[in-house]
DNA sequence: ATTGGCACTCGGGGACTTCGAGTGCCAAGA
DNA sequence: TCTTGGCACTCGAAGTCCCCGAGTGCCAAT
């Protein structure tokens, strides 16, 4: 039962220290909650708490600040995501039935983030290696350029210029154009590589190099990671933190942030839209972000998910609501993809 | 000519501003320029300078620091564009020249002039109005279901699904493609609505519902400002910026970079691709934009230019070296996109 | 019109003090 | 063994005081 007190101790003091972002002491705790024991009492819990490092003083005689791994703990076994109210729940609802097409809910679904948590929001667009084919489209721009138009089942367009080694005709485009989409259309964008290898081989050999081409630019299309997008919101929510929450300054936090590469990396642990993960502080691979939290999860069909989305903030961050609304959001735009 | 030297001082008060962050006292002036008089004379000239506005004192007995009034005065009559280095040219040149496509290009361009200036980068893209298009093309998505693609000579893709009132063949998707392109290729699109007025009519009555939904569907692509975007980068060289530049805080800075729409109306006054616009302080309509300064221009055909980029910063920033960059940069994409 | 001289201002920074929230430890009590 | 009240101690925040010096405005002399 002491053990149990110290984690209510434990508990009582994030919650604290997140409301009010000043270090908490023993005094003000009791006075806040009602634990039923004597300031006292506290201080003794408060020291063990320190010497197994789940909280800290920024000073010696200063209140305790939660560790990141008193943030862990916390997250852990000491809270349970928060619900939104159905206000809430309502409002994101309507906002996002708004949106007229895959661009638009993408927008959508950040900033509403953003609004929501009072933090940075990130969105990873549909991967690509995630969806299916719908349809390629080819269009004729010259003798020897075309656009390669490729249109996934997530409503995600992404175009490509080819500049052919010799002329095509519109009728050998036409042709093209049949066989790619007989070939991979309704197929995961995972399979395209190992389905259209064997293209180039039906064709006659007078238009086989323009084929490759436009083969192997379809491949790139779809295999490069570059193709990944990410998209920000809230940017304006960080200078709203405490010089405590990030030390000296906010910089390397911005820079982590104009690096999407970095930010891509932040989903990549996503595996399934049902849980909501979580990386606090120096957890965070990056360095630049080892003052800040990111929560997380993914979205789209819940066994499959398409991308992740999440929020970032200083590590001082409301977790439990985080987390709710995060996984709220989520399953609305799984929900609002799935149907569009 | 005491007139002369009063701009002189108003100069050298500017520049030393700029490159030290210190308001500037008349005899470190004296000391780091020759303007061959004693300080005392500075000191009138510097007292007549505040009279008619140019400067201010932070408080009583501190050094000179311009207004955005003695800004505005250096740029237009006491300062001219720098320009670049060749090898800085030359870096800018072989950093575009990679760009694969539109979007490409705008991401290239917008990273390099943040990291040329060190300041805020704002690229905008080419604007649909004023491009032309080059092909529509149409997707049978389903019975009900088209994808509308509309390519721009610049190289922009835009794309938008349309539910249809009633079924439609593919042939009637065919010749539909063929007519609207046969309409509006190679026009510029803000002529777009005027051609297009009579398509329904051609057709016979039975598809003329599905015609006007792809017409209308192809106007609004068109015509609806939403479509207009910016691309930024380099928000982290805000937080270099020191207390003196943003009073307080960047967060009003932060959040008009968040509003796409405010970024926008900064290049609204963007007329032609060979000026360079310089807007300081409270010369910019956003109030959130009052402590910051905005150095734009257009970029593509010099004679109409497709759309606006520049930088934006603190009012203290180096006016000259950043037109330079700015108008550098500028051109360069512009040939880029004349080639591309 | 320019300049050297001079008295004046006022913010920044260092030294010093006070205040109080918070701590650790201990001895007594349950 | 755990809890608690008591107590001395620590140390940062904030206030006060003071000095320094960069910078100013003004004036009389050139």
């Amino acid at each position: 039962m002491a053990d149990d007190r110290r984690l209510d101790v434990l508990r009582a003091i994030v919650e604290d220290y997140v409301s009010t972002n000043e270090p908490v002491g023993s005094k003000s705790l009791v006075e806040r909650h009602s634990l039923g024991v004597s300031p006292a009492t506290v201080r003794n819990d408060m020291a063990a708490l320190e010497d197994e490092g789940y909280i800290t003083q920024p000073h010696t005689s200063a209140g305790r600040v939660p560790t990141d791994k008193g943030y862990r703990l916390f997250v852990d076994r000491l809270s349970s995501v928060k619900p939104l109210s159905p206000p809430e729940r309502k409002a994101i609802e309507s906002f996002l039935r708004g949106a007229v097409d895959l661009d638009d809910v993408v927008r959508r679904t950040v900033r509403l983030l953003a609004q929501l948590t009072q933090q940075v929001a990130v969105v990873q667009y549909p991967s690509l290696t995630r969806s299916r084919v719908r349809h390629i489209e080819l269009v004729h721009i010259s003798d020897t350029r075309l656009l390669v138009v490729l249109i996934t089942d997530t409503g995600r367009v992404e175009q490509r210029t080819v500049d052919l080694p010799g002329a095509i005709a519109e009728d050998d485009v036409a042709d093209l154009r049949a066989r790619l989409n007989n070939r991979i259309a309704g197929h995961p964008l995972a399979d395209a590589a190992a389905l259209l290898t064997d293209v180039p081989d039906a064709v006659d050999l007078r238009s086989r190099a323009n084929v490759v081409a436009v083969v192997s630019t379809v491949l790139e299309t779809l295999v490069e990671q570059r193709e990944e997008r990410v998209v920000l919101a809230g940017t304006a929510n960080l200078a709203r933190t405490t010089p405590l929450d990030f030390p000296g300054t906010i910089r390397p936090v911005l820079e982590a942030l104009e690096e999407h590469v970095v930010l891509l990396r932040l989903f990549g642990e996503v595996t399934d839209a049902q849980t909501v993960h979580v990386s606090i502080g120096e957890e965070n691979v990056h360095e630049g972000l080892w003052t800040a939290s990111v929560v997380s999860t993914g979205y789209g069909a819940t066994d499959q998910p398409l991308a992740g989305l999440g929020v970032l903030g200083p590590t001082r961050m409301d977790y439990p609501g985080m987390m709710g609304a995060v996984r709220a959001v989520a399953r609305y735009v799984g929900q609002i993809l799935a149907e569009g």
